[in-house]
This record gives C-alpha cells, sequence and structure tokens, in this order.
RNA sequence: CGCGGGGUGGAGCAGCCUGGUAGCUCGCCGGGCUCAUAACCCGGAGGUCGCCGGUUCAAAUCCGGCCCCCGCAACCA
C-alpha cells in the first residue's frame, strides 16, 4: 500500500518551538511505522513562507521577504534532520518552479469549474490580523490585539464559492458513511458543529496594495492569493500536479493522511476537500487532528515568553533527538494537548530510558559476556505465544494511530523483563541454564528493539548493535520492513553472539 | 443558551468509546537483591474517580442535571 503523510508546512516568521517538533515527531514516527510494516511511504513537509505577515515581519527586521524566508526556513530544515524526521520533501511555498505552477493550476481548474467569483468587499480591515474584522470585535474601535484602528477598505476579491459544497462536505465528513476520517474521532465534533452553522464562501485573494509577497492570480495582475489556496495546495504541488511531473501514484492511489493541529482543523478538514473537488482531484482519506503542548500548565507564546526551543532540548541531551521524541510520544496522547515540564521530562529520561531501559540491556549483556557472549534462543511454547499476542496487540494500536499506547506497551513489556529478571535470577544459575535464561532476555529485548524502532530509531538500533542482531545494521534504510519473521520467537538462527554492551543512556550531569 | 476539552491518592497523567479487582511516572515509608548505569525487585501509607440523580446484578466508565477550571472564537503549531 502506498501512503502519503502531509503535515502543516510552517510559518517561518520565526525560529521553529516545541509544537513544530511535535507535530513532526509525530508524523515521523506514523511514517516510520507505515515503512516499517511494509507501505511505501512519502513523507511531505515545508514552510509556508508567503503573506502579510511575513512581508510585515521582513519590513520590521530591515530585510527582503525573500532575504528573511532564506534564512529561517533552513532552522526549519535542520530541525527535521536534527530531530530524525524521515521526511522525503520538503517544499518552500515561495518557490515559483515547485510550487507555484500547481497553484496556478487549481486556481484556473476552480475558475474554470464555476467556483471563483470577483466580488466587491467593504469591510474593516486590520493589517496585524491580515483580515477583515468585525466590528463587534473591536475595543474602543480599536483591534484587541494591535491597538490599531482597523480601517475601512473596499476592495475587489476573488471569492471561492465553498457555500455551494456544504452537500458535499457533509457527506464526505459523515462518521459513518464519508470517505474522509477524522482521527482522532472526538476531534470530529467542532468540525462537524461548525459545518452545522453553514458553509460561507472564502476569501481567496488580496489587492496588490496590501499584499505583494504571494503568489499571483493568473490573469488578474492586481491580484495575489491569499493563504489558504497557496498553503494547502503545497500537498499537491510537492507532487507536481497539474505540471508535466505530475506524480499522481502519490495521490490517486495512495492512503492520504493529513497531520495537523486543532488550530487549523477546520480548513484541513473542510476547505482543503472542498477546493480539491472543485477541481476534480479525489479528496483525502484521512486527518490526523493532534493538541497543543502547554510549558508548565501555560499556554506557549510569544508574548509570555515561555516558549520552549526545541535546539535547547537537542543540546540537553548532546544532539540525541531520542529523549525528546520518546517523551512527547509517551507522554501526550494522540490528539489530546499535552504538556511539557523540563523536570518532568528529565524525571521520564532517568525513570524509562535510563534505569529501565540501558540499565536491563546492560545486565543482560555483561552476564552473557561473562559467559563468551554466546546465544542459543531455546524454543518454547509460551515464550512464543508471548512474543506474537504482544505484537498483534502493539500492531492494533499502531494502526489506530493510538501512538502513545505503542510506546507505553513497548515500556510496559521492558518493566516486565526487569521483574522477570530479578525473579529468575539469571546471575544465580549454572552453566546451559544460566545461558539459556539469558538468551530469553536477549531475545526479549531484541523484540523491545523493534518495537522501538518507530519511535526512537537511533536508540533501537543502537540496542540492536549491542545484541549484535544480523539485520541491526539495516534498521534504519527506508526499506527495511519488520517481517512476520522478525516477530516470531527465536527466528533469528544467524544470531550466535552478541556484542560488547556500552552505556545506552548516560545520567544527565 | 457560540464551540471544544477537562475535574481520578501529595504533584503530573492514563483508564471512559467496547460497564465487572482503580493503573503509570515522580515523591514518601519499610524490606530485598548485589547481575547491572547509587541502577533493579518486593511490600506499605495515601483515592467518597467534581456534585446530585437515573439505568444495571454491577458505573470512574452509560444517561440526565448541576458546579468549577482551561482552550478556541481573537498574533502563536
Amino acid at each position: 500500500m502506498r501512503q502519503y503523510i502531509t503535515t502543516a508546512i510552517d510559518f517561518p516568521n520565526a525560529a521553529p518551538h516545541l509544537g513544530h517538533a511535535y507535530e513532526k515527531i509525530l508524523a515521523d514516527v506514523i511514517a516510520r511505522w507505515f515503512r516499517l510494516r511494509g507501505d511505501q511511504v512519502r513523507l511531505h513537509v515545508g514552510t509556508d513562507e508567503n503573506g502579510i505577515k511575513i512581508q510585515q515581519t521582513a519590513k520590521e527586521a530591515g530585510i527582503t521577504p525573500r532575504e528573511l524566508v532564506d534564512r529561517n526556513a533552513p532552522l526549519f530544515e535542520k530541525l527535521f534532520r536534527d530531530l530524525h524526521i524521515s521526511y522525503d520533501y520538503f517544499i518552500r511555498t515561495a518557490d515559483p518552479v515547485s510550487h507555484w505552477p500547481t497553484v496556478t493550476g487549481l486556481w484556473n481548474r476552480l475558475k474554470e469549474n464555476g467556483y471563483l467569483e470577483k466580488r466587491t468587499y467593504t469591510g474593516l480591515y486590520c493589517t496585524g490580523c491580515e483580515k477583515f474584522v468585525s466590528e463587534k470585535d473591536l475595543v474602543d474601535g480599536k483591534c484587541p490585539d494591535h491597538g490599531v484602528a482597523p480601517r475601512e477598505v473596499s476592495e475587489e476579491n476573488w471569492f471561492f464559492l465553498m457555500s455551494k459544497k456544504q452537500k458535499d462536505i457533509e457527506k464526505l465528513l459523515d462518521p459513518k458513511s464519508g470517505s474522509y476520517h477524522i482521527v482522532p474521532s472526538w476531534r470530529a465534533n467542532e468540525v462537524l458543529s461548525f459545518l452545522e452553522g453553514g458553509l460561507e464562501d472564502v476569501s481567496f485573494s488580496r489587492s496588490k496594495e496590501t499584499l505583494t509577497w504571494g503568489v499571483p492570480v493568473p490573469d488578474d495582475p492586481d491580484q495575489v492569493m491569499y493563504v489558504w489556496c497557496d498553503n494547502l495546495t503545497s500537498y499537491i504541488s510537492s507532487l507536481g500536479y497539474f505540471t508535466d511531473h505530475e506524480m499522481r501514484e502519490w495521490w490517486d492511489d495512495a492512503e492520504v493522511t493529513d497531520i495537523i493541529g486543532k488550530d487549523i482543523a477546520r480548513f484541513h478538514a473542510i476547505n482543503w476537500p472542498a477546493m480539491l473537488e472543485c477541481a476534480g482531484v479525489r479528496t483525502l482519506d484521512r486527518l490526523l487532528i493532534h493538541g497543543f503542548i502547554t510549558n508548565e500548565g501555560r499556554k506557549m507564546s510569544k508574548t509570555l515568553g515561555n516558549v520552549v526551543d526545541p535546539v535547547d532540548m537537542l543540546a540537553k541531551f548532546g544532539g540525541n533527538p531520542d529523549p525528546l521524541r520518546f517523551f512527547l510520544m509517551h507522554e501526550i496522547p494522540v490528539g489530546n494537548d499535552g504538556d511539557f515540564s523540563e523536570k518532568r521530562m528529565e524525571e521520564m529520561y532517568d525513570a524509562k530510558l535510563r534505569n529501565q531501559l540501558g540499565n536491563l540491556l546492560n545486565r543482560v549483556l555483561v552476564l552473557l559476556k561473562k559467559e563468551g557472549g554466546t546465544v542459543s534462543v531455546p524454543a518454547d511454547d509460551t515464550d512464543a505465544q508471548h512474543a506474537a499476542d504482544g505484537w498483534k496487540e502493539f500492531q492494533k494500536k499502531m494502526d489506530a494511530f493510538e501512538i502513545h499506547a505503542g510506546i507505553q506497551q513497548a515500556f510496559e513489556l521492558v518493566s516486565t523483563l526487569n521483574t522477570g529478571f530479578d525473579h529468575s535470577k539469571p546471575w544465580k544459575l549454572e552453566g546451559q541454564e544460566r545461558l539459556d535464561m539469558l538468551a530469553r532476555f536477549a531475545e526479549s529485548l531484541r523484540h523491545v528493539a523493534l518495537l522501538l524502532l518507530p519511535f526512537i530509531p537511533a536508540t533501537a538500533q543502537a540496542i540492536s548493535r549491542q545484541l549484535n542482531v544480523p539485520y541491526a545494521e539495516k534498521m534504519l534504510e527506508k526499506n527495511f520492513v519488520i517481517t512476520d519473521a522478525m516477530k516470531e520467537w527465536g527466528s533469528q538462527k544467524d544470531w550466535k553472539t552478541v556484542g560488547e554492551p556500552a552505556i545506552l543512556f548516560a545520567p544527565l550531569s
């Protein structure tokens, strides 16, 4: 099966923060899981570089919008690489070559199909908000967020006639019979109740006076495209849609999953499929909506100055992204908001990664090494059944996008193994009995490493290398699949010896 | 009646969809082990699962009502 995973493209008016990191880690874990189960995967990330806010931020900084995005977009790309996000394509919407032709193509199709209309619109416009505001939103005649009075603006804009799509979108999102599914299902409520209120037409362009930094509207030199037509279209521009290098197999013949935050759920659930349908492109299959991350219980915001920099979190662990990946995936149920706390993260690092996982690996390997380091996993029906049941349960959770439950299961197994290790006291056993017992723990750890592979890939490989399992070197390749044989107890007949034990996670100084 | 989420031992959270011994991390008290990264294991104290009512043999879980907190709507993922 082909899987195309799209994520929200990020706004590069400033450096990335923890929220950006969270979404990409979540998407990456899902992408990795799909690959590991044998799917072909394409993971899409990028930056949303057009718009008035970029224009303004650049002006304040005394640079051009181009300079601003060229300075910030690489920060995102570097962060994603440092976080081990296995993306396949990084799109930049200010790129006239890779992005714009598709946007123009989509626009033309919407227009040809009668879904775009030019209208005169008069209203109060706040440049800070980049939108028309209604009078009831104002405080003392001023925008409450920007403290300035909006000015009355009358201009001609293109509108996307989304109201025509009310019935179609209702049908598409119907929880029972629709083809577009929202995960987790409870997140659909907000979208569905918004739909009940009736869809309105959407402003799709701005006059060139207010917006210069964006995609030009075809055949209308005074108009520049507004965010949604431009931004959402990145998901198919990266596939070359409406150009001579279309990769339709990644859309038409793939399962398409869009991963985004709750703030923009409405646009991705409604506007995007509406646009696609009107342009004659098939709609997507799944919308995964994640929550937001608070810092010590408080909303992260630039004004409060409590934004967590993911680069700091990487540096704290010597550049290893796994403690952060582990924390975010283990602590935040998919869809829910989650709280980040540096103290809590340190606790979890010590308790789970260092003391439970790292220490277990070490005690097994050290004892095995003392016996010469040979491994021969004894056949055992009970062990085999446990392994099979565990994998079945794990797959069920992962396939249902209960990512947190998947990683938690892996760590429950680690905990069980620690208990079992103490109870079976292999250090007191002799000869073959001792070797057999240790081999069982080594084999269990082999399974643990495979379970952890989507979440903390570098660590999973490090464990497998120390164990010296035959496939260890291939685990991080994109075509590596967890085969049925690998899930089977004692299946690795070529696995004869273990490698050198080494500290997996060092104490934080 | 704008929309959504939440209220579970000292702290932070899971469980609720698919009712049936209330679980996890940290902290506290005591014990064990000595293979291991001052790590690991066992036991204990601490909970009227926000409140009231209903359904049921059985409710943290389902239904109704109420109280309180937070977010969105209105820069920020």
